[in-house]
DNA sequence: ATGCTGCGTTGACCTGGATCAAGGCGGGGC
DNA sequence: GCCCCGCCTTGATCCAGGTCAACGCAGCAT
């Protein structure tokens, strides 16, 4: 049996029987992923979960987060507004990944759903607390930080020297991998990509205009780099030349 | 008494006599701040200094880097060449910054001295033993890193989203403060800020070319918000003008 | 002194991507 | 059915910043 707490409420924290994470189909790329079965009991314990609609904030920027949270399901998005109304997108959340800043009630970022999103949230004092009694969560924290300034140094150069063709090209190649990871696969040729946001958001992450990213992809089509199945879905005929297109950077993400 | 194993090879290592980390003066900023005596002892064991002339490499792209180390003096760069030549610096090395990936041997950037340069450095595998039986190293070392992150994703946003001459002050602004950080103390009108580096580094650091970045500062001086000495050193009048030039962001770094 | 070399500046011109503007198209409400 | 409304595409034009080129200037070797 399902109960929603408000079902059209912001972030409507759901109440159903809360499911064993030993069972949590994406723990093994979480924060938890090193946790024993004790260490997870209490994880259990502080853990909510919560939904969210495309579009919805699940964290504002500034606001002092009451807990931090696991990506469960769907994607989500980590922004910044500019005053006069520009944006940058300075990460995507696909499940498995943090949503908020550990050891800092404020985030400097907000945090939006792209699309349909699940989140295991976890009440903020308690789990930072967890983090520093518990040498496998912090380690694992560790872990994880440290690839996303990866990560994040991999955008700096696509934001900083490629041009539109490769930011959008390097774009596809991140929606692949990043879409594949859950079921350990490699991209290949032939193969299917979502692309789970908008062109604005698109465009926000890539530092371009959506008039840019529109018409980048169109161009895409015409060279046959990519195939357009609707504004969503695409295929790749061809994963070495979307590397070769993207800007020939090693990999990303 | 100093003695240089080989003056003028390529991150010399320096073999005087090791100074203290208790009289270390970055040490409140590095990885090893919250060590206490005995894990001090450890890490001096295994520490070794090393100098760095501008423009010498401190680890080469794809590396196996036979060390971690911490900057004690100077300045260096954090960089990735793209396949054509194309270059983005990721980010900038002041004293008590960790030069080095920990826990993956070889690099997915190259670090290069910008100024000259001194290195406390690690052996690697040593370090990392110590990190994971040292829990005031690695909690350190995650903070730094989150610390990294935020830094990175700002930087993001300049990318992305700020004009040629927004990007400049809010370089200014970044130089200004991190020469700053070691006295604790706040950015003041009329401050001297010393850029450590060429207009190509700017250029690299900032997603310009060189010629845009000698034009904006030549811009900027003609509206007032700098007061350039020479190439390298230029004066503030208000700081309150150059974040304001700076794109409205909140403060970075 | 002379010339060379590396760095920075400035000018003239070009262009990739932004901006402004007009439609297209699909889904949902009535 | 029809009309919105949100999203996407496409076209026309503009301009910030890139490119190409000349030159200035300091440091250094000859």
């Amino acid at each position: 049996m399902r109960v929603l707490a408000h079902p059209a409420a912001p972030g409507a924290i759901d109440l159903r029987a809360r499911a064993h994470c030993v069972d949590c189909a994406i723990r093994q790329h979480a924060v938890c992923s090193h946790c024993d079965v004790d260490e997870l009991e209490f994880l259990s314990a502080i853990k909510t979960y919560r939904n969210y609609r495309p579009g919805e904030p699940i964290l504002a920027m500034g606001e002092r987060a009451p807990f931090l949270g696991t990506m469960l399901d769907g994607v989500a998005s980590m922004s910044r507004l500019l005053p006069d109304g520009r944006r940058q997108v300075v990460g995507l959340l696909f499940p498995g990944d943090l949503v908020g800043r550990p050891f800092s009630p404020v985030s400097p970022f907000e945090y939006v759903a792209v699309t349909e999103a699940r989140l295991c949230a976890f009440d903020r004092p308690q789990f930072e607390a967890a983090l520093r009694a518990t040498p496998s969560l912090e380690r694992r924290l560790l872990e994880m930080t440290l690839d996303e300034l990866d990560s994040a140094r991999e955008w700096m150069v696509l934001l900083g020297r490629k041009s539109a063709q490769e930011k959008m090209c390097s774009f596809f190649a991140l929606a692949a991998r990043r879409a594949l990871r859950p079921e350990k696969r490699d991209p290949i040729d032939g193969m299917l990509v979502v692309l789970p946001m908008s062109r604005e958001d698109m465009a926000d992450f890539l530092g371009l205009t959506i008039e840019t990213v529109s018409r980048q992809i169109s161009a895409l089509k015409k060279s046959g780099v990519i195939e357009l199945i609707d504004a969503r879905h695409l295929l790749i005929p061809s994963w070495s030349d979307l590397l070769d297109a993207g800007g020939g950077d090693i990999e990303l993400y």
